[in-house]
Formats: C-alpha cells, sequence, structure tokens
DNA sequence: TCGGCAG
C-alpha cells in the first residue's frame, strides 16, 4: 500500500507535476484532500477521498470542470436541504434523488444524489478508463456546502485557466435511440486519439473506447451490416 | 457507526 503510495510520487515528480495547494476536509470520519497540481498540460485539482477503513478513491478534474462542479455542489446542496426526511416509501427505484452530467474536455462526469440506509450522499464518477481503477468519490450530504466552500477558495485562488490548446479535438455528439442516449467523445492520452462510445440508460451506464486506427474498420463492419439488412427489407417487400 | 449494488 505504502509502496503504491510511494510509487506515486515517484511518477508524479518524473512527470514534472507540481502541487500548488492543498485543501484537507473531514466529514464524518472521511477525509478529502482537494489538490490544485500542475503538470506540462495543465493544472488540474485532484480530490483524494479517504474512507475510515484507509479505503481510497479519487477523482481528477480540470479546473473549468472543477468549477462547473462547483456549480453543481451548490444546487445540489440546495435540493438536499429542500428534501423531508428520508423516506423508504417513495424513493425513486434507481435510488438517485437528483442527477446532473458534465461533460468537459471529452470526459463525462456523472454527478448523483443517492440515498441508503446511512443517509444520502452525491456520488461523483468519471467513465472509467479500461483496466484502470474506477474514479468515483462519494460525499455525505451534509457536508456539501462545507465541501463547495473549499473547492471555491481554491478556485478563486488558482483560477479557472486550463491547458488552453488542448481542446483541438472534435465536439462531442450525441445520439437517441429508443430508451438510451449514446454520446461520442473524442479524447486524446499518450497512446494517441480514441473515441469513447457511452451507453446512458436511466440506471444504466457504460462505455467502450475505440482508437482511431480502427474506426475506418468499424465503418466497414457497420456498412457491412447495413448493406445486408436494406436488401433482405428489399427482398422482404 | 461508517458507507455508498454491478454488468
Amino acid at each position: 500500500m505504502s509502496d503504491r503510495e510511494s510509487g506515486d510520487e515517484q511518477q508524479q515528480q518524473a512527470q514534472g507535476e507540481q502541487e500548488l495547494a492543498t485543501r484537507t476536509l473531514t466529514i464524518q470520519s472521511k477525509r478529502f484532500y482537494l489538490d490544485v497540481k500542475q503538470n506540462r498540460r495543465g493544472r488540474f485539482i485532484k480530490i483524494a477521498e479517504v474512507g475510515a477503513g484507509g479505503k481510497k478513491s479519487r477523482l481528477l478534474l480540470a479546473m473549468s470542470t472543477a468549477a462547473e462542479f462547483r456549480d453543481y455542489l451548490t444546487e445540489f446542496s440546495d435540493h438536499y436541504s429542500s428534501l423531508g426526511p428520508p423516506n423508504p416509501e417513495n424513493l425513486p427505484e434507481d435510488g438517485k434523488l437528483k442527477s446532473e452530467m458534465i461533460t468537459k474536455d471529452n470526459k463525462r462526469y456523472y454527478l448523483d444524489l443517492k440515498e441508503n440506509q446511512r443517509g444520502r450522499f452525491l456520488r461523483v464518477a468519471q467513465t472509467v478508463q479500461r483496466g484502470g481503477p474506477r474514479s468515483q468519490i462519494a460525499i455525505p450530504a451534509q457536508g456539501l456546502i462545507e465541501f463547495r466552500d473549499s473547492l471555491t477558495d481554491l478556485l478563486d485562488e488558482f483560477g479557472t485557466d486550463d491547458q488552453e490548446g488542448q481542446s483541438e479535438l472534435p465536439e462531442s455528439k450525441y445520439m437517441r435511440v429508443e430508451n438510451k442516449v449514446f454520446y461520442f467523445d473524442i479524447g486524446s492520452n499518450r497512446r494517441g486519439i480514441y473515441m469513447r462510445v457511452s451507453e446512458v440508460r436511466s440506471n444504466y451506464r457504460t462505455a467502450i473506447t475505440i482508437p482511431e486506427r480502427s474506426w475506418a474498420r468499424f465503418r466497414d463492419i457497420l456498412s457491412e451490416y447495413v448493406d445486408k439488412n436494406s436488401s433482405t427489407k428489399k427482398e422482404g417487400e
């Protein structure tokens, strides 16, 4: 565990990552570390959650994303305060009391105010990278304001200026099909350019990542099926 | 008190 920790640190050093500021807050025996960091791609905020049992999870947000997130925190907190006492009778099927989605820098973040036996909390989840750890945190609803205030401090101090030249990637597109929505997001990492196709239903989300070098083959395969399908339709008529 | 239902 601490081996992995120091491994991370070393990797960060090697990547020229520097920490500009940090805030710590404790909400119901959970600790949150909000760090402003910077590497050659720009500034970002790292949110780390450490549970009572030492369980960790983290979330990375570009500054502009963090600003948008901050605004939603107010909204979610307002919504939370407007709720009556927990009422197991009329809880939505999926347990989500309010949902929002942030799309920035070709990444999707899902904000869900949820409720379980323990109480209400805001879950913030980013579409997971294949093979990587799931990227999500859960903030107890009682601490949303405090969380927002800490985030605001950092944003006020370090601005919302992001990596500028990074958004030369194509705009996201989406498509509604029956009861689902598909999102097409173009992103890039050290391995190259890729398309992330997310399928979003009311209570189910999943995504696949398609490397750019295989797009043409995807298109060809789709065309094949489309052509075959339209010819069988003709024959049927 | 301590935790957050997935594929």
